[in-house]
DNA sequence: ATAACAACACTGGTCAGACCACTTGTTCTC
DNA sequence: GAGAACAAGTGGTCTGACCAGTGTTGTTAT
């Protein structure tokens, strides 16, 4: 969000605010109130440029801001109708914004530990059978799925997903899709870099299979300890590529 | 993102595109290929819709969809430049979609003790002497403020602000802010029912020192659990207004 | 009475031209 | 050389007109 609108929106009944501005106010308070919800359908351009006092240039403007955000769909002929909550779309955009901030990315990562350590908890205490199994059933499909990059990045993304939902918190699992594109693209990226190699791959296995031990055994702290040692395994194995990296570069300089 | 847009965006060279549409793909184009790097200033709006051949208020739909995102920092009498995106977008946009959940006022304090109980851990070691010095003011203002329903929210939510900040994640810290608006509705409504009580008071002020001196002695684990047990404390606190809502029912039913 | 077609009303999509406000750069005066 | 005034370039906004798509209503034919 352009951080100056931002300010200013929260001051929407100021009349210096931008015109845009006013518009994305208005449905971010009536969303937030609850006054709209998903499928209402907004009133029609001309009325609402009229009830908001600015052109219909600007209305446009800022109802522009909202769709590319999900927040609202627009469609001619039929009106403009308040967004299903796509949270998906939200990823999606996030992954075209940051594609070109690998920093940010990394930062990301501690939302999603986060968002994890917190469901994992939960999970302990909240999930079901039907959440246990498929957990476990995510686990397999992880273990057979080691050796390939895409596969491999997609099961281990829907392990841990398993878990957030195994959390039965809402808040938490919204917010665990948010970022989910771009955990996935993470996820493929950094398994492409690293080969293979028996020993890790075993490590890796049992450190997911003790998450998930930990969870069947209930206790919260513990699940949550066994959560962190396992980042913390992934991010050495992360790390471990630049070892790799720097070895290969010093026999290509033998070569010459 | 709006499906129809994001689809439409990737065929920018058909005529039959939407305005603002064609002016997302140019800028997405110009990021992906290098051209355009943060700082970089655009062609200005007069420039830019006759290069694009459409109308200027459909060229500033476009921009406001990139300005929206963070991709672009539009600034009257300055020009337009290419922004350093960051997730604020998401934050955003993540508040409207939580605000549609049922009971999210209630589950949303998942996602704060997620975020909290993760800042904690990184403040431990990334905390400077100025965020340091920043929660213990925050704290002392809180001391201050007890009584004070109101005041008193604010000033815990500062508390707990200054600790995610000295975080030093920014993604902690967007999302935090994002959830702000629903947490500060919880914590009003919370405090409210709640007639402060002496021992009570005490025994929330010891809890808050706890968390600091947790952050001060750099151990992310006790940080942790200290934090955790504040919430305990709080939750138990709010628990404790059905005791006197119960009771004082009774006594009205004994007045009749 | 029902179905098909046309007309109308309402919706969003876009444009051109005008004017306002802000920022930066250039020129003039002291 | 410094400061003020002016000009040029920038974004911000508006009005009114017209185009294109969708849904509803009315008319006509069977």
């Amino acid at each position: 969000m352009d951080r100056s609108d931002d300010d200013t929106a929260a001051t929407a009944r100021v009349s210096d605010v931008s015109g845009a501005a006013k518009v994305i106010a208005y449905v971010r308070d009536k969303l937030i109130s609850g006054a709209f919800k998903p499928g209402d359908r907004l009133p029609g351009e001309r009325d609402l440029c009229a009830q908001l006092g600015i052109s219909r240039p600007l209305l446009r403007e800022g109802l522009r801001a909202l769709s590319v955000l999900g927040l609202v769909e627009v469609q001619q002929g039929r009106g403009t109708t308040v967004g299903r909550a796509d949270i998906g779309a939200l990823g999606d955009a996030l992954v075209f914004c940051l594609a070109q901030e690998p920093n940010v990315v990394e930062d990301v990562l501690q939302v999603r530990t986060a968002i994890e350590c917190q469901a994992i908890r939960l999970a302990c205490t909240s999930a079901s059978d039907a959440d246990l199994a498929e957990i476990n059933d995510k686990l397999e499909t992880l273990v057979g799925s080691l050796q390939d990059p895409e596969r491999g990045g997609i099961a281990d993304h829907a392990f841990h997903l398993a878990i957030v939902k195994a959390s039965r918190s809402p808040s938490l699992i919204t917010m665990y899709r948010a970022i989910e594109p771009l955990l996935m693209r993470s996820h493929v990226q950094r398994r492409r870099l690293v080969i293979p190699d028996q020993d890790v791959t075993l490590h890796l296995v049992d450190s997911h299979r003790e998450v998930f031990v930990a969870i069947v055994n209930g206790d919260p702290d513990e699940a949550e300890r066994k959560m962190r040692e396992h980042f913390q395994i992934s991010a050495r194995l992360h790390r471990a590529r630049f070892l790799k990296m720097a070895r290969g570069d010093t026999e290509r300089a033998g070569a010459r």
